[in-house]
DNA sequence: CGTTCTCTTGACCAGCATCAAAATTTGTGG
DNA sequence: CCACAAATTTTGATGCTGGTCAAGAGAACG
């Protein structure tokens, strides 16, 4: 079963100081296209959401009003089929731009899956900005197109890896094997579940949980805490990701 | 095997008339986005290249020179793991653009699977006429937000769907199933050989094969030629898709 | 008309799913 | 801080979907 908590109308604040300017998300995000001049025209339009886990930032259907961009924390993305099966599209972190889609109402479900906050936009008003500010919409479309080369990477994996390439790929991908990331070398944190990664990946969460013991047993990861693991041989696990048999 | 002819340097024409004003894949194309009393800006960047089938219009890794519009016949995109595992990005069609990856190298293969043409525009001349022409560089941001559904669909498939399923799910994809397409209503041309709808589905061909089989002997489907499929009962075909369990 | 390629069908098998239960972690109230 | 309850993870036993291997039937092509 999942959570169905909303978000209350007045949990967000329209923010009337330069809040952009100090944002940590900036520069991994959409908004590092707009100069530091023009911050102020970003910063009248945001506002800011303060989500708790498991409370929803939008769901499948509901009209798509407003754009988001990830402060800090981490959401996942998730569409239902009819009989309960779930897919999980992605996982987003800081500077992660949500709403690329166009079209009238979300196309998927979205949900902090630990305290997060998120910058908001109304969709009119971003719209109406992109048209002035143009090195916002080209930003907005290389963003799409790396989206686009992540979603292929993707179904690469779904249609073709195996479950142990399946979870070191994952494991490689997230932030925090990146080095450009906050936090200390080669620590990877997964703060969603097991079931999750599982829906991420086409897997059950038993075969994901084996999958984690076994690259364990050899030596490849080292377990840190439930939400942490460290990498230990990336080499290896590079090679298990990309299938070089 | 896979066949490695490549692209003659003498394939594409420059033309000097007005090619666009009577393209039939204009009105499915970003192309529409321009007005016809700018469609002379196009046709002077435009050359037509015709490619025989298994003629490849791209490699992986190829410096990403061109953009490319289809215009009739189709092409597959794919990309190797390295112990020789294909994944077969997708299928393109008419009207389908190519290109929206701002990579400086193309991030997958791509080959034409019939007789094909497309329209091919130099990338440094195509950007700055999007600098010049506002509502092309929208119609991109558009088409590139509908390729991203489209791969959050196919993840889903991919993740999620059984064999019966994404079978299914892929008769009612492909163009003809469409109505707006040419072509007899609901009869669905299967241009691509078993292999590579399992390599797009993530299957086997015989997976493939066997599933088209019992698709036929529940009388949802009927087999009009080897590369054709009349699709006898969509609802039914619809709600195996979907899931409806 | 034979060669070759693709598709279909069959027999068998393996990887991952399913079902089930124990171990560990997390959360809550006293 | 501890005890207990709930949730998540891990591990085990078993089964099924779809993969692998193999052979035969159609199509396509020269």
């Amino acid at each position: 079963v999942i959570e169905l908590k909303g978000l209350p109308a007045d949990c967000a604040q329209r923010r009337g100081g330069g809040g952009c300017a100090h944002c940590q998300a900036r520069p991994f995000s959409v908004c590092a296209s707009v100069p530091d001049a023009d911050l102020h025209r970003l910063d009248a339009l945001a506002e800011t959401v303060t989500l708790a886990p498991g409370q929803a930032l939008f769901r499948e259907g509901d009209p798509a009003a407003h754009l988001f961009n990830l402060t800090s924390g981490s959401v996942r993305t998730y569409r239902l089929l009819a009989d309960g099966r779930r897919h999980i599209v992605g996982f987003l972190f800081a500077g992660d731009f949500i709403g690329l889609d166009p079209a009238e109402t979300y196309p998927l479900s979205a949900e902090a899956i630990e305290p997060t906050t998120v910058c908001r936009f109304r969709k009119a008003e971003y719209r109406a900005l992109m048209a002035e500010r143009r090195e916002l919409e080209t930003a907005l479309l290389a963003r799409a197109g790396d989206e686009l080369a992540a979603a292929r990477k993707q179904m690469l994996l779904l249609a073709r890896k195996t479950a142990l390439e399946r979870v070191a790929s994952f494991l490689l991908d997230l932030p925090g094997a990146d080095p450009l990331r906050p936090g200390p070398e080669g620590v990877v944190r997964l703060p969603m579940t097991r079931s999750e990664m599982a829906d991420y990946l086409g897997l059950t969460l038993e075969t994901v949980s084996r999958t984690l013991t076994r690259l364990k047993r050899g030596g490849l990861i080292r377990q840190m805490s439930l939400t942490e693991m460290r990498v230990e041989k990336p080499e290896a696990l590079r090679a298990l990701a990309d299938g070089d048999a």
